[in-house]
DNA sequence: AAGATAGGCAACCGCATTTTA
DNA sequence: GTAAAATGCGGTTGCCTATCT
């Protein structure tokens, strides 16, 4: 036995919601819970698609949505998580309280967005990572490839080759000895399999099932100090170059790592600081 | 003052994934 | 196990308001 149709579209209301459907809707909510879209316009009393009640619940008029204008400390959670996640503004919103999905996405395509298109990647955001990106004669040592990505709000499906020994890097991602632990990475190193053709970040995801605790993690744990330039990332040369992606690199230049893609050799023998140094304040509860 | 343009944001659309019969 | 509905997500659209000319 199959479903019936969520709901027939026609003599449904469309554009803007009136202030009596919103109470409508608040009130149903109220008293029998969300979920359930597909009954609740019915139910309710309303000639409105699941879908949109859905969408007009979640993104106004839940109690818990945060009203006002994006604060820097969010703005600046916002570019960390953006440069780690790309567009996956579920997943940024959830590490967000209050903001949802659609107010961040439109806030990025309005404001951070235009910044970066304007004056170049990290240059003209005032934003505490900005300020930490003042640090250091780093001697940087980079390919492509190397970045985090998650295909989905909750679980990761990474392609990873996880050794508590220093390993040879031709079958790909190579990340070794307790990636997370104890919130510490200890020679967190992610790179493409060199002989691969494929996507360095469809590389990076298969094989290794992450729930989104892991993320949680992720987020908590150690980076080096200039890995959040924003997209930015210095030669050897001290010029900077713009990548699409963030990367995790050594904090020294007596570190000095040549990465697996390069044929050779590396010692994951550094220290990371906190990814938390970038953000001044506010992410207690990341 | 009026029309044009730009910006901001809520809502819609279509696709992918998950759930369920 | 399969297929279709339900749900979730990101991209896009279009309306409203503010600003500019």
């Amino acid at each position: 036995m199959r479903r019936s149709p969520c709901c027939s579209k026609e003599g449904l209301n469309k554009g803007a919601w009136t202030a009596l459907e919103d109470k409508i809707l608040t009130e149903y909510i109220n008293i029998h819970g969300e979920g359930k879209w597909r009954h609740l316009p019915k139910r309710a009393g309303l000639k409105r698609c699941g879908k949109s009640c859905r969408l007009r619940w979640l993104n106004y008029l839940r109690p818990d949505i945060k009203r006002g204008n994006i604060t820097n400390d969010e703005e600046a959670l916002i570019i960390r998580l953006h440069s780690l996640l790309g567009n996956r503004w579920s997943l940024i919103a959830g590490r967000l309280p209050g903001r949802t999905d659609n107010e961040i996405k439109n806030y990025w395509n309005t404001n951070i967005g235009r910044k970066l298109q304007n004056g170049g990647a990290g240059s003209t955001l005032n934003t505490n990572i900005q300020q930490d990106q003042n640090v250091k004669d780093q001697e940087w040592h980079y390919d492509k490839g190397s970045c985090l990505v998650q295909t989905k709000a909750t679980t990761w499906t990474n392609k990873v080759t996880v050794t508590n020994e220093i390993s040879r890097h031709n079958e790909g991602i190579i990340i070794k000895s307790n990636v997370i632990g104890d919130n510490k990475m200890k020679g967190f190193l992610l790179s493409p399999s060199k002989e691969s053709n494929n996507d360095p970040v469809l590389d990076f995801m298969a094989d290794l099932e992450m729930d989104g605790n892991f993320f949680s993690e992720l987020i908590e744990m150690d980076l080096p100090e200039s890995s959040c330039q924003e997209n930015k990332i210095l030669e050897d040369n001290g010029n900077p170059i713009m990548v699409d992606k963030v990367y995790l690199s050594p904090k020294s230049s007596s570190d000095t790592i040549h990465y697996p893609w390069g044929d050779s050799w590396y010692d994951t023998n550094f220290d990371f600081l906190p990814v938390t140094i970038f953000m001044e304040s506010g992410f207690d509860w990341l």
